[in-house]
Order: structure tokens, then C-alpha cells, then sequence
DNA sequence: CCTAAATGGAATGAGGCATTCCGCTTAGTG
DNA sequence: CACTAAGCGGAATGCCTCATTCCATTTAGG
């Protein structure tokens, strides 16, 4: 009974094409203006009209949805990448490296990661996200190669401090590659006093990133 | 002619009271809940009407400069403390923790240096600030305590940062610390690396730190 | 007690934005 | 080519949130 399959096949070529554009305006929409962007923004990005989103997404937050899900994914994976490099030290580097980037160019990334979008919480990427990344920072640990007391968790905050960078210069693009390795000097193993307070616990963790603002 | 003395004096009690009391709940909410807080939020916290918020200040850009001019100066005043600390280095690790102490408990104040505010760019903040700091900073290079590259001008990503981490962690109030500790440790001279970009320059820091949202 | 000062909080008005609606356009078919 | 329903644009709607204004009522202080 492939009714679905039918009524996809004569889907209007324009109309598919729309909803690409739609796909891709709202990607860069989000990217540049973060997720407060209007969908009139997106709309008038893709050179259609407001209705016509409507035609291909039921609300604003099935869009932003839609487009982080796959995001939240693809950071996932470039995780995996960072634990394929041999040496721990620059695994830990790359990761904040690649991460980085990625958030530095997608405002809307960063809120959804930060939980700065204006829906409820999302445990679900605390979560993964500690789960994913701990090898990472075990296996530095093992190593010997991160400063005494650090721990996955303190990946939060220092995506938060980038991510006050990010905000403070649309003119220097790359200035957060200055403080990200300020901080990785930070991290590093050496001789350095301990650090004055404890890290979040998990529990911690999983609040800081899904507290609304 | 002391007609104003004559007008002053006869202000009834209870409303220099209120005065009083609208004063403190302005600085107290809007440390809380940053410069968004709406002036129904003072009224209520003071225990008055909002008609009453109006008959004591023009409107809440009013209040706003009132309450942080009066900031601004102390902050000022804490960078002059610094200074007469002798060992450059204390002072300037002295000088990050009481500005970011204060932040710390002041979003309103936060909002306020990084240009968060709602109003137009404030280059006063900017250029005082570069003004007063570069002693402090220029000291600690000449005495060979700072990293090599490091300038004034990254006080304003650095206090960007650790404004990511006030907001990330209302729980635990004191978090920023340990990420003070870990930039410090980056900001201290050392056989580093060099940091892979340079600092904003001065023009590019009044921009950065006077640039909407 | 009297009165001008002070007050509270409802009402106003502006602005922003998601979502809906509907008359017009046009792709695709026979 | 003509026809028709899928698509479309964007004005209109409805909901919020807030700063600011207004005025009937209360009250300090002489």
C-alpha cells in the first residue's frame, strides 16, 4: 500500500526545491543570528514566504529540531575521530580543536549545546556528550598527560567561555583559537598548583547545560 | 534662595524611604536577574507599586546608569588597589579575582561591561578601562612575568569567558575559580608555546566590548 | 482635620513574533 | 492548450511582554 511512496512522487519539482532552499536558509539563518533569528529571516533567506514553511515544517522548533538532531550527531562523530588519534595528548587538543570550530561558525549550535535555546531541557546531549567524551579524557588521564583534578566535565564551561568569545568578535573570526590554547595550556599536565575548587560532578554537569536562560 | 534645600526638606519620610528601598531592590534585582529584570520585578521586590518606580527615576535607562555609573567607578577604583600591591604578578591575579568576584555576584554588571545592555555602545567603559589596566599589565611585562603576546586588551575576552561560567552554574557560585585559575596559569610567562593569534588590538577591544546583541 | 504629596496598580500603547488564512499562481497532465 | 489542485506569498491574527501613563485613593505632617 505504498500511498506515502505515491503522494512523494508527485510532489511538485518546485515545491522539492523549495524545501531544499528552506533546509539550507535556515541552516545559515541559524548559524549567523542564532535560533532567535525569525522564520520571516529564513523565509525571506530562501526567497519564499513565510506560508511556504509552514508547508514544510509544522512550528519553529520542528525546524531547529530537524537541523540540530543531525548537528548533535556529527559532533558525536567527530569525537570518535579525535579517540582514533594515537597520541592522548592531541586527541584532547583536536576535539576542543574541531569542536571549536564547528560551534564558532553556528551560533545556533552553541545555544543548543550551552541549552540556551528557549525549550526545556535537554538531558539527552549532557549525557551523550559525557558518556562519548570520557574515554577521551580517561585515556589522557591514564597517560598522564592532563593536569592533576581535571575531568570530562569541565568540558561545559569551557565551551561556555568560548563561547563568550565567539560573541565578542564577529571581526576576528579565529580569536578563540588564542584562549582555547590558553586553556589547554591550562589543562595540561606540568608543575602548577592545584586548581582551587572541584569540577561539576555529573549530576552538575547535566544541570549547567540544560538550566534554561 | 535655597528654594531646592526648601523642597528637599520637606520630601516626606515614608518617600525618601521608598527611595531608599527602590534603590536597594534595583541593585539587588538586577545582580540577580540582569538588566532584562522589568520594573515590575523592582516595585515588587522593593514592595511598592510601579507608579512609584516613575515618581523616583525617569525611566529604567535612568535607574540603569545610576546603578552602574556608581559600578564602574568601584571597579575602577579596585584596578587603582591592585596597583599599589607590589609584586606585579599578585596584582595582577589580585586585580581578575575582585573584578571577577564582582561579576560575579552582579549580572547587572556584567551586562554592562560587555555591552549586553540594550543601549547604544558605551566606549567610555572601553577606553577607562584600557586606561587604568595597561599600568598593571605593562609592569607585569617589563618584570618578565607575563606570557609573551599577552596584552591589556585581553582582559575583554577573558571577562567574556568567565561570564560563560557565572551563568552556567547558579549551583555553584564560586565554579568560576577554577577557570580563572586554569586562564592565569595560561597567562603566566613560561616556556610555551607562542599563542597561535594575536590579541585584539585597541580599536578592535572598544568595538568588542561596545558591539550590541 | 485638611490638603498637597505620594501611592498602587489597572490601563495604554508599542513592538515583536509565531502561526493561520485565503485569493492568486503555476506545474504537470491529458 | 486548458484545466485543476498543489503551492505560494504575505497580509492579517492573536498572543505576549513590557515600559510608561493616569487617576482614584491613601496618608504624612502641619
Amino acid at each position: 500500500m505504498p500511498i506515502d511512496e505515491h503522494l512523494a512522487r508527485t510532489k511538485r519539482r518546485d515545491a522539492a526545491l523549495n524545501s531544499e532552499r528552506l533546509m539550507q536558509a535556515a541552516r545559515e539563518v541559524f548559524a549567523r543570528q542564532g535560533l532567535s533569528a525569525t522564520l520571516e529571516d529564513i523565509a525571506q533567506h530562501a526567497g519564499v514566504g513565510v506560508g511556504t514553511v509552514y508547508r514544510n515544517f509544522a512550528s519553529k522548533r520542528e525546524i531547529i529540531e530537524t537541523l540540530y538532531d543531525a548537528a548533535l550527531d556529527s559532533v558525536l562523530a567527530d569525537v570518535q575521530t579525535a579517540l582514533e588519534i594515537q597520541d592522548p595528548w592531541v586527541a584532547i587538543v583536536t576535539f576542543f580543536e574541531v569542536t571549536a570550530s564547528n560551534q564558532a561558525q553556528d551560533r545556533g549550535l552553541c545555544e543548543t549545546f550551552l541549552g540556551h535555546d528557549g525549550f526545556g531541557p535537554d538531558e539527552r546531549i549532557a549525557e551523550e556528550l559525557v558518556a562519548v567524551v570520557s574515554p577521551l579524557f580517561d585515556r589522557a588521564s591514564e597517560a598522564g598527560v592532563l593536569r592533576e583534578g581535571v575531568t570530562v566535565t569541565d568540558i561545559g564551561p569551557i565551551f561556555a567561555m568560548l563561547d563568550g568569545v565567539y560573541r565578542m568578535s564577529d571581526a576576528r573570526p579565529d580569536l578563540w583559537r588564542r584562549y582555547l590554547a590558553l586553556i589547554l595550556d591550562g589543562l595540561r599536565a606540568g608543575d602548577r598548583p592545584a586548581l582551587p575548587v572541584p569540577a561539576l560532578d555529573v549530576a552538575a554537569f547535566k544541570t549547567a547545560l540544560t538550566a534554561a536562560d
